[in-house]
DNA sequence: TCCCATTTGTTGCAGTTGCAACGAATATCG
DNA sequence: CGATATTCGTTGCAACTGCAACAAATGGGA
């Protein structure tokens, strides 16, 4: 079959090269993996969250935060601790270096993100955004309910 | 930051998504990686494939279809030998079993994607494609040339 | 012809991932 | 109160991944 030519297929490509442009910035120029990236960019603005929280807003999985942050809590840069009231639950938090090696990383990794984005006219882009949203929202129903037909 | 908000955050977010969906079906159903129904997918409806042209067509890696391949063979979904006139080549083609999984699979898979794509109505789907397309196309610029702000 | 650079496929290795299992803390219900 | 179930974070383990090194085959120039 014409791969080039079905959707999720050109979905995955698209999504891959715009993940890989954006990574050569925060990886590259300041040593971030793609799930410690995402949970600066959570806990950006934000006060304490919780790791349950963190993982919702993200779409990581528990596993993938708790590694990550465990990264990112040795290169100082958020810091966690149990929360009073729930001592199972952990509040993550930005430090003051994290806070600010954010500060300076997103400006260029967004800067990176219109590059790509100019490549589409001011529809397109319009267009784009609209139906990504509408599979975002429809995310958890299509990852849920899968029928494998020779299961 | 409102990471919902991030162009390429939703783009990534779907995808996976999508590409979780569907790797239900061939995963689950089939016992198929991604690579090795993206593989499949590129064998289809065509004569033996060199491994190169292969990585070409899936925007794999030589190591992923290497290895991939090697499941497949092991399968025996797929043959691979080497070229006669080029013996560093080794060219790929379906066996009989792997025609008929991948003519099972097929089918299965695409009503999968469809159901997702009636998501959205015929314009969203058509500008989405459209985007995709252009992003796609793109793909081998935005991934190599990358600009490090500090390197 | 011979030597060396290039291409292709494969493998070793170290780091990462997903999944299941686990302990600790909490919730629920009798 | 007490027993059981559930939730949360972590860890072990096996599988996978990317990268670099490697051998084999080919091409190209002296």
């Amino acid at each position: 079959m014409r791969l080039d030519d079905f959707f999720p297929y050109k979905l995955a490509v698209a999504a891959e090269a715009v993940s890989h442009a954006l990574s050569q910035v925060y990886g590259k120029a300041y040593g971030l993996s793609r799930e410690e990236w995402r949970i600066l960019a959570a806990l950006d603005g934000t006060g304490p969250l919780s790791s349950v929280e963190i993982a919702r807003r993200t779409t990581l999985d528990k596993v993938q935060v708790c590694r990550a942050a465990a990264r990112l809590e040795e290169k100082r840069l958020i810091w966690r601790d149990m929360a009073e009231d729930d001592k199972r639950l952990r509040l993550f938090a930005c430090t003051d270096d994290g806070k600010a090696l954010f500060a300076q990383a997103f400006p260029a990794v967004n800067a990176r993100a219109d590059e790509i984005l100019a490549l589409l006219d001011p529809a397109q882009r319009a267009g784009l955004d609209q139906a990504l949203s509408v599979l975002m929202a429809a995310a958890g129903q299509i990852t849920v309910d899968a029928p494998c037909p020779a299961d």
